[in-house]
Formats: structure tokens, C-alpha cells, sequence
DNA sequence: AGATTATGGTACC
DNA sequence: TGGTACCCCTAATC
């Protein structure tokens, strides 16, 4: 008999207990949880087996009859870990995560298909929605034609796209990287703000050296953003509910804004600062915080300006603020109530958006277009990157989505998609991937350039030494250089000199950081010939998991023991 | 080496 | 409407 035969080598645990309440449910539960110690030879033979359960109880059963107590059976049956049923396994095989086949797609959240059969993952342009006709021609669009347009070039020239990348790592941050921002006329210079509220200025010309402001700010550094009045002054908005302009040279802060004077009153009324922008028109700066509210600070008097004013749902974080380029009173907001939202700033107030522009799930960013501002584009922890062309057109639908993995929204700085400041198409996106792509073996989560006007992947970027997921991105507003925060580290990127084209893949092209001359991934022994005189990983990528060795690049985290080694 | 944890959004009642 | 259980590819720490 098959069952029977599968039955013996069916192992059973029986615990004993002490008590003898709610056998049943109990059960289950352990069953769950134990069920992964089992063998895999074993595995393999269950099949989902009912009968086989049925049996167990019964054998747990007679044994609780002989001795009086409630013995706990436990079934060291495989279920899988997503929906808890047997017969298949959602994880990791190798490199490549198999899904549950039970869920909808972890990718694009259809049902019927897994992540692996997707048809957005084989070619992403394939789901997108093509951009609708829209109706045109009224007086605005006739503005928008005149005094706009021609900012945009008609014929959009190639993507200058390296073939190899060079990565330069800065490891510092004791927390997680939250934003980056790179300096607006020194080219060398990169901010970066953390988890925990520090402000780290960088060289990445000499990332041996390091400047961090510690005291700022208590947490969350959410946006950073240049004066523009003074290059070597940055506004910051933070979780503490502060807004500080600080002064990069000294390190000398002043706050701007404090939403909670009081201190902490218990967490219903701690109030916290997501979006920020400047409006150098007015001498602005513009934040909003985690109840739906924004709030103006004038520059030059150091002063709230007005009262704040409900820009989303009450009670709902705002976790993004622009202000168009070209039309500095209009302003992009977006937040956790499924909109993004256009605003007047010279009528703002509460329920007088302009525009809504209605997403399925909470919105991480919006942002204009850096030139025309003719264009949005929004990430959403949907899986979409959505684009909205014309900011006087119909705004009720997006011109186009593009399906994206990025709707991690836990333990990681959230995924915007950010526009290339270079690109004169306006047309250019980068934005990290949280899904993970199985290369050569290696299990990575690349950087993608996306072209939002087809919605084709254009460049993916990746390291096979890192290993870590890239949520934050930023590309600088002049050279070819992209900035990425992933977990406590920077990367910086840029072109290798001497190109070669790794691999094609269709019109897609993978950009890997020294993917010749890398290790695999794992093993610690770096043979360390010391490269050091190149601040960028000229010769091989760093091995971030060994910790034994002592780095090329690598700064120590400037937190506990390491710092007193250097 | 495996458990733990920091955390935020959502679904469901 | 609030309370809360739940959650699929984290990453660092102990």
C-alpha cells in the first residue's frame, strides 16, 4: 500500500504536555511551525497526504489514553510558507524565487500566472499601457504648446548608457540610507541622510575622508534639499518633526520647525516631516507631515508663514512635495491616501487641489519632469510607475503604467523612481528593483533605467558583489555618475573607461560593476592585493560580506567599535 | 547559525 | 471607525 508504505516513513513527534487544554488548536499550530525541520528526502515522498493526518491523531489518541495526558502530535509535513498548504514551496531554489502559485503575482498582482511567468518580468514594455490619446486643445494646452514644448526636443536622442560601470562603495551609516541628494554646483560632493537622522557630506573623489553631522536631527531624515539661494546650505525635514537649515562647512544647524515642542506626548501626537520642497520664488520652504497637513516656512524671517493647511486625507502621511520647475507656484504633493495631488500655492488650501490623480495604493513620490515639468511620474507601492504627461491634460488616468517591483514598504527606505536631471527627452527614469533577478547563480536586485515614454527596461545596473537592495537613487545633475543608497551603504557609479559590452539582452542592456574581474559571492577569502590606489573598484568589487577582511574602499560604520579602530 | 528585531501598510472585523 | 493580526525575495545583530 502507497500510503502505508509513505505513513512509515512519515516521522511523528510527540510532545507531552502538561497541561491538557485545547489539544486541537494547539496542534495545528505546531504542525506549522515545526514542519520545516523536516528531511528532505522525506519531503519529497509527502505528497499531500490526508489520510496520513488522519492516522496521526488517531495514534495520538491512544497514546494520550495511556497515559493521561494530552500529548501534542506533530506532523512534520512541508507546507508552504506563503499560504500554508502542502505540496508546493514558495522560496528561494538557488537564486530564483519560486512563488506561491496560490497568490497572484507577486510582481504585477494579476492572479493566474507567478512572478516567473509573468509577462511584465519577460519583457517589461509588454504590460504597459500605451499612452492614450488624449483630448487636447484648450487654452492651456495652447500655453502649454507655446511656452513649454519646445523645452522638450522632438527627436529624442539616444540614451548615453554605459557599457561597465566602476563602483566606489562609502560604507557609513549606522542606520539605513533614506536620501541622497548631490551638491548643485560641486561635483564631487554627495549628501546623504539616514535612518537615524545623521547628515553624511561626501567626497566620492576621496571617500576615505568623511563629514557627518550627527546632531541635526533624532531620526528620520526623510528629504534634504539645497538652498537655492546658498549652495552651502541644505534644508532637511526629519521624523522628529523638526526642519533644519544647516550651514555644510561648520555643521552649524538652526531649526526652522518644531512640530513638537512639547516632546513626546505618546505616539498619537508625535508628529513627523516627509515631504519637503523649496520655492526660491517666494522664499519657501514647503513640508508636510504624517497627519496630511503642510506647513510654509518663510526663509528669510526663519518663520511659519500662515496656518497649515489639509493637503491630504486627515490622519494620512504626506510623504512627497514638489514644486514644478518652470511654474514654481505649482505644487505635486503625494501620500498615503492614494494621491498625488496638484496645488495652487497662492490659493492653497484645503479641498482646492487642482488636480487628484488616484492610485490603487499608497504613493511613495511624484515628481515633475526637471525641465519642462510638463510631466509626472509616481511610484506606488502597487508595482507601477505611473506617467502623466501634460499637466494640463486629463489627469484622472495616467498616460501610462509601467508594471515595476517595488512595493516593499517594510524594513526598507521606500522605491521612488526619480528622473535623469541630464536627459534633454525627459524621459529617463532610474529606480531601484526590489525583486530579485537570478544572475550567473547570484540572487541581485539591479538598478533600473527605465524609458517611461516606451516603458522599456533601458539599462539595468548591478554588482555582483552586492547583494543588498537599492531603494534609494539619485543621478547627478551633470556628469554620468548615479548614487545609490542600499541598506548602510553608498555606491557611487560611473562610466568605465574602456568599455565593453557585457551582456545584451534584446534592447536591454546590463550594466555590471566589473563583473570580470569579481569574486563570487560567498566566500570570504578575498585574495587582497591591495588596489588601494584607486579610490573606485578598479580591479575587483569589494566582497561586502567578509568582515575579517579589511576593506579597500570601505569606510567602517562610524557606530561602536569599529570607529575607534579608525 | 538561527532567532530577533526594527518597522509600515493593509485587510478584516 | 479603530483595533489588531498579518505579512512573500530585509539586513544587521546577538
Amino acid at each position: 500500500m502507497a500510503t502505508r508504505a509513505r505513513r512509515t516513513s512519515f516521522p511523528e513527534v510527540v510532545i507531552e504536555r502538561d497541561t491538557d487544554t485545547e489539544e486541537s488548536s494547539d496542534e495545528e499550530e505546531v504542525e506549522d511551525d515545526v514542519a520545516e525541520l523536516n528531511d528532505p528526502e522525506e519531503e519529497e515522498e509527502l505528497e499531500e497526504e490526508e489520510e496520513v493526518e488522519k492516522e496521526e491523531v488517531k495514534g495520538k489518541e491512544a497514546i494520550n489514553d495511556k497515559k493521561g495526558k494530552s500529548p501534542i502530535t506533530i506532523s512534520l509535513k512541508k507546507v508552504c510558507k506563503v499560504c500554508k498548504r502542502t505540496g508546493h514551496q514558495a522560496g528561494f531554489q538557488g537564486a530564483t524565487y519560486i512563488d506561491c502559485p496560490m497568490k497572484p503575482c507577486f510582481l504585477c498582482k494579476m492572479p493566474g500566472h507567478t512572478t516567473v511567468s509573468c509577462p511584465h518580468r519577460a519583457a517589461m514594455e509588454f504590460g504597459v499601457i500605451p499612452a492614450s490619446r488624449k483630448r487636447t486643445h484648450n487654452s492651456l494646452d495652447y500655453v502649454f504648446e507655446r511656452q513649454m514644448r519646445h523645452r522638450v526636443p522632438s527627436i529624442k536622442p539616444a540614451f548615453v548608457i554605459p557599457d561597465e560601470v566602476n563602483c566606489a562603495v562609502i560604507r557609513y551609516h549606522s542606520r539605513r540610507v533614506t536620501c541622497l541628494e548631490f551638491h548643485p554646483t560641486n561635483n564631487n560632493i554627495l549628501l546623504s541622510g539616514d535612518k537615524k537622522g545623521q547628515l553624511g557630506v561626501w567626497d566620492f573623489n576621496k571617500v576615505h575622508e568623511k563629514t557627518v553631522y550627527g546632531n541635526i536631527h533624532s531620526c528620520l531624515l526623510n528629504n534634504m534639499k539645497f538652498s537655492p539661494a546658498n549652495d552651502g546650505t541644505i534644508y532637511a525635514a526629519s521624523s522628529d518633526g523638526t526642519v533644519s537649515c544647516t550651514d555644510l562647512e561648520t555643521g552649524l544647524s538652526t531649526s526652522l520647525m518644531d512640530l513638537n515642542p512639547n516632546g513626546w506626548q505618546g505616539g498619537n501626537t508625535w508628529r513627523m516631516l516627509y515631504g519637503m520642497d523649496l520655492n526660491a520664488e517666494k522664499g519657501l520652504v514647503l513640508v508636510a507631515d504624517n497627519f496630511g497637513f503642510v506647513h510654509l516656512v518663510d526663509v528669510r524671517s526663519n518663520s511659519k508663514k500662515g496656518d497649515s493647511i489639509l493637503i491630504h486625507k486627515k490622519g494620512t502621511k504626506v510623504v512627497g512635495l514638489h514644486c514644478n520647475p518652470v511654474q514654481p507656484d505649482l505644487l505635486l504633493s503625494c501620500g498615503n491616501d492614494h494621491f498625488a495631488r496638484l496645488w495652487d500655492i497662492r490659493r492653497l488650501e484645503a479641498e482646492s487641489s487642482l488636480h487628484g490623480l488616484p492610485h490603487t495604493r499608497v504613493v511613495n513620490s511624484a515628481y515633475f519632469s526637471p525641465l519642462s515639468g510638463s510631466k509626472i511620474v509616481t511610484t506606488s507601492i502597487d508595482n507601477r510607475i505611473r506617467v502623466w504627461d501634460s499637466i494640463f491634460g486629463n489627469l484622472d488616468t495616467p498616460s501610462r503604467e509601467i508594471v515595476h517591483s517595488h512595493d516593499f514598504n517594510r524594513h526598507l527606505t521606500p522605491f521612488r523612481a526619480e528622473w535623469d536631471p541630464k536627459d534633454p527627452s525627459e524621459s529617463l527614469v532610474v529606480v531601484g528593483r526590489y525583486i530579485s533577478e537570478n544572475y550567473n547563480g547570484a540572487a541581485l536586485h539591479p538598478i533600473d533605467f527605465i524609458d517611461i515614454s516606451t516603458g522599456q527596461l533601458v539599462a539595468e545596473v548591478m554588482d555582483p558583489n552586492i547583494t543588498t537592495i537599492s531603494p534609494v537613487n539619485k543621478l547627478h545633475p551633470r556628469d554620468d555618475v548615479l548614487a545609490s543608497g542600499s541598506s548602510r551603504s553608498l555606491f557611487i557609479w560611473r562610466p568605465k573607461e574602456k568599455s565593453e559590452i557585457v551582456q545584451e539582452k534584446e534592447d536591454r542592456k546590463i550594466v555590471v560593476c566589473d563583473r570580470k574581474n569579481s569574486k563570487k559571492l560567498g566566500d570570504g577569502s578575498d585574495n587582497d592585493d591591495d588596489s588601494g590606489d584607486d579610490d573606485f573598484l578598479g580591479k575587483k568589487g569589494k566582497n561586502l560580506k567578509s568582515k575579517s577582511k579589511k576593506p579597500n574602499i570601505v569606510i567602517a560604520p562610524c557606530n561602536s567599535k569599529k570607529k575607534k579602530k579608525s
